[in-house]
DNA sequence: TGAATTGTTATCGT
DNA sequence: AACGATAACAATTC
């Protein structure tokens, strides 16, 4: 892996395209069969419990899978019924999916649990931290109440973003990376797409104009379509098949020359989280004495 | 060694 | 009171 700007490991993590990434490259393999058997090894990994997981998966065959925010789902369905219950994973930082058609092959580090399907292979959940999630629940709708819009989905319009924005008043980075509102964006991907807009990290949501929240629409759908394209972003262990890291603008190249201008990328902290910016690209909004802040430049793609 | 990561929850401030 | 910002937390790697 190339050293990156600032040095030193910079931790990835599964946000939207790299879990659509994953759902898609276990789509045909998983799509069809039947769980046999769930085996965990880390008791907090599973909510509510992983009795209860257990009992709501054995036996049940995965009819869909799909991707919802940063969320695997396992549409499953007992003999003969119609898909009535749902298994989520969430890889939070560390989680990672490997498959192993030989179980007791291979070398798989930190397997906190297991899958056996009835065609004899089986789907591994490694995490280093311990942070990936299982749950089970029989109401898809009340396990993803709290996630907001889908960004890639014909709903989200630059109208709907625009209401979002302009009902809140809250820094941009932190209104991005809150799943509530607009789900499936990272700590990378907000700051790639605040660089692709020309908005600061810390303007106001309410504060921006018409082109600006355009442009930001435009940049959130415009690095999330073409992270997909590239099966996301790979910079350590963590996920490896990525292809997106040599696209990165800004994320991880504090130091480097901005593509645009020229201007060194500055690493700021803005919510407790490491941030990206080219200086002159994405200006800092004045805040003016009367509470309306001027901004300058935006709307660049 | 401590900085880095996500999402949830608690707490602080306006 | 309601909202937004901030901090702590879980756990591990190098």
């Amino acid at each position: 892996m190339p050293p990156l700007g600032g040095g030193g490991i910079i931790p990835a993590m599964p946000e939207l395209p790299e879990v659509e990434t994953i759902v898609r490259a276990y789509r045909p393999r998983l799509v069809g069969r039947r769980l046999t058997a769930y085996t965990s090894r880390w008791a907090k990994q599973a909510s509510p419990s992983v009795a209860a997981v257990r009992r709501g998966v054995v036996g049940k065959r995965i009819v869909r899978l799909d991707r919802r925010a940063k969320y695997i789902v396992f549409t499953l369905a007992g003999p003969g019924e119609l898909p009535q219950s749902w298994m989520l994973l969430h890889l939070r930082m560390s989680g990672r999916l490997e498959w192993a058609a030989d179980p007791e092959k291979g070398r798989h580090r930190h397997i906190r649990a297991w899958f056996d399907l009835d065609d004899g292979n089986r789907l591994l959940l490694c995490d280093s931290r311990k942070f990936a999630r299982i749950s089970f629940t029989t109401d898809l709708n009340a396990a993803t109440a709290h996630l907001g819009i889908e960004p890639l989905e014909r709903a989200f319009t630059a109208a709907r973003l625009e209401h979002l924005l302009h009902t809140r008043a809250r820094q941009l980075k932190p209104l991005l990376l809150d799943q509530s509102v607009v789900a499936g964006l990272g700590n990378i991907y907000a700051d790639e797409v605040l660089y692709a807009a020309g908005l600061h990290p810390l303007a106001r949501s309410d504060e921006l104009s018409p082109a600006q929240v355009r442009a930001l629409w435009r940049a959130i759908r415009a690095v999330l379509r073409k992270a997909i394209r590239h099966n996301g972003t790979s910079i350590d262990w963590i996920y490896p098949d990525g292809g997106m890291e040599p696209y990165l603008k800004v994320y991880g190249r504090a130091g480097t020359p901005c593509p645009v201008c020229g201007t060194a990328i500055e690493r700021l902290r803005v919510a407790q989280r490491s941030t990206h910016i080219c200086p002159r690209c994405q200006p800092r909004p004045v805040r003016l004495p009367g509470g309306r802040s001027r901004h300058r430049g935006g709307g660049r793609l």
